[in-house]
DNA sequence: TGACGTCAAGATCCG
DNA sequence: CGGATCTTGACGTCA
């Protein structure tokens, strides 16, 4: 059983990606790209090896223009070396590493171009993902495309090009039920077809329900029986609609309790959960502590050093509630920690609040910083109490001190990526 | 023709 | 001039 995020992690500073627009994608630049992104990767596997976090996504824009003839690049060879050190890490790490080209590589399309650009962009992702070294074990997920007026046809023009693709692709290609056109009943029909193992969408099943209505859980059984040994552990995709947002966005944070109720009723739990969310890698802890019989005192206590400044600039009271909390060491309870967490997340903000948490990190700072920053920060605070506004810049003054002092313990804070 | 999703790059504005 | 904020990009489908 594995819970994973897909492709950005927040708050890590060496796991950034970088990209470029298309006029300034000149050999120089994608060369740099791809060499500072693969470092970036490296890091975030790294970081998910010491949270252990088992299942991560790969960015599809890794390579910049990767399956675009802008990018001439033998990428695979110039930095062979690298891809595999890395794959070597994913492999003797025990993670899983997936990929997923996004909703415009449509593999049914009416449009031959489009099919022949689907084409380069599944060789592209499966490169990448070979070039690794990772076993077929490791997927790359696909929506079935367009409808185009007549469902049943363009599943059966799906079924025929994937039928033509090369056997590497074929070995790693899952399909997923998407929002609007294939439910997760059509998807299965396509599996039934070619074989191909089937990644059940909770939300897109919600927004996009089946003829047949089958509670979640039973999907999750039904798509169970679509993964054969040499395709590895069944693999699904858990969201939260975002209160407020569009049909389909999702939530900024997983809500524990929710995610808890889903993952309690799935009966086999030998699965895993690929989340989609907003805060990526942070509601993946959340999910791991919330779900693991394992999480310890310490556990908590190290995810409540990251959350603690944050807490406290919107609530105080919340914060004297959750340090109360774990003072208890012997029963651990991680939802209803990270149920507390969440209503600082969803308080409104409090300027007496934020103003505190700002001076408190300040704390630390202050002691070491220089005369300019200390005047920028009086400032910008100053300007926050007056005016309302430049929080994030205080935010962002309060981080560049930190990163300069090298004060990891703030670094690491939530404080300033929430 | 614009919305959809994504989020850093790129452009522009501000003090 | 540095930093904050707004706009663009790159993709294909559908209304």
């Amino acid at each position: 059983m594995a819970i994973g995020y897909a492709c950005i992690t927040i708050g890590v500073q060496d796991a950034k990606q970088a990209r470029c627009t298309i006029g300034n994608a000149t050999e120089d630049n994608l060369r740099r790209l791809i060499k500072d992104n693969l470092n970036a990767l490296d890091a975030a596997i790294d970081y998910n090896i010491a949270m252990g976090i088992s299942l991560f996504r790969i960015s599809s824009d890794i390579v910049p223009f990767g399956s675009h003839p802008v990018n001439k690049l033998l990428w695979w060879e110039e930095f062979g070396e690298k891809l595999a050190q890395i794959g070597k890490k994913v492999i003797d790490s025990g993670m899983r590493a997936t990929m997923h080209p996004g909703q415009y590589t449509v593999l049914n399309s009416k449009n031959s171009e489009v099919v022949d650009n689907a084409l380069l962009d599944l060789k592209y992702h499966c490169k990448f993902m070979d070039v690794l070294g990772l076993d077929e074990k490791n997927k790359m997920i696909l929506h079935v495309g367009g409808v185009y007026g007549d469902k049943k046809n363009s599943a059966e023009v799906f079924k025929s090009n994937y039928l033509r693709l090369p056997d590497n692709i074929k070995g790693r290609l899952i399909i997923e039920n998407d929002d609007k056109n294939y439910t997760v009943e059509d998807v299965l029909g396509i599996s039934r077809a070619l074989e191909v193992p089937v990644v059940f969408d909770n939300l897109h099943n919600k927004l996009n329900p089946s003829l047949e209505t089958i509670p979640e859980q039973g999907w999750v059984d039904i798509c169970r029986s679509t993964w054969k040994q040499k395709d590895g552990v069944q693999k699904i995709h858990y969201s939260q609609q975002k209160a407020g947002g569009t049909a389909g966005s999702h939530s900024d944070t997983i809500y524990i309790e929710e995610f808890i109720k889903f993952y309690n009723n799935i009966r086999d739990k030998n699965i895993d959960i690929m989340l989609e969310v907003k805060d990526k890698n942070i509601s993946c802890i959340k999910c791991i502590n919330s779900s693991s019989s394992k999480t310890s005192a310490k556990d908590l206590e190290e995810e409540w050093a990251r959350y603690k400044y944050f807490v406290l600039s919107r609530s105080a009271s919340i914060y004297s509630e959750i340090r109360e909390q774990l003072k208890d060491k012997e029963n651990i309870d991680a939802v209803r920690f990270y149920k507390k967490i969440e209503q600082a997340i969803d308080k409104a903000e409090d300027k007496g609040a934020e103003v505190n948490a700002a001076q408190h990190v300040w704390g630390y700072i202050n002691k070491n910083c220089k005369e300019a920053e200390k005047r920028r920060f009086n400032k910008l605070l100053a300007s926050y109490i007056d005016k309302g506004d430049g929080l994030k810049s205080i935010k962002n003054h309060l981080l560049k001190c930190a990163i300069e002092q090298d004060i990891s313990y703030l670094i690491n804070s939530y404080y300033f990526y929430i």
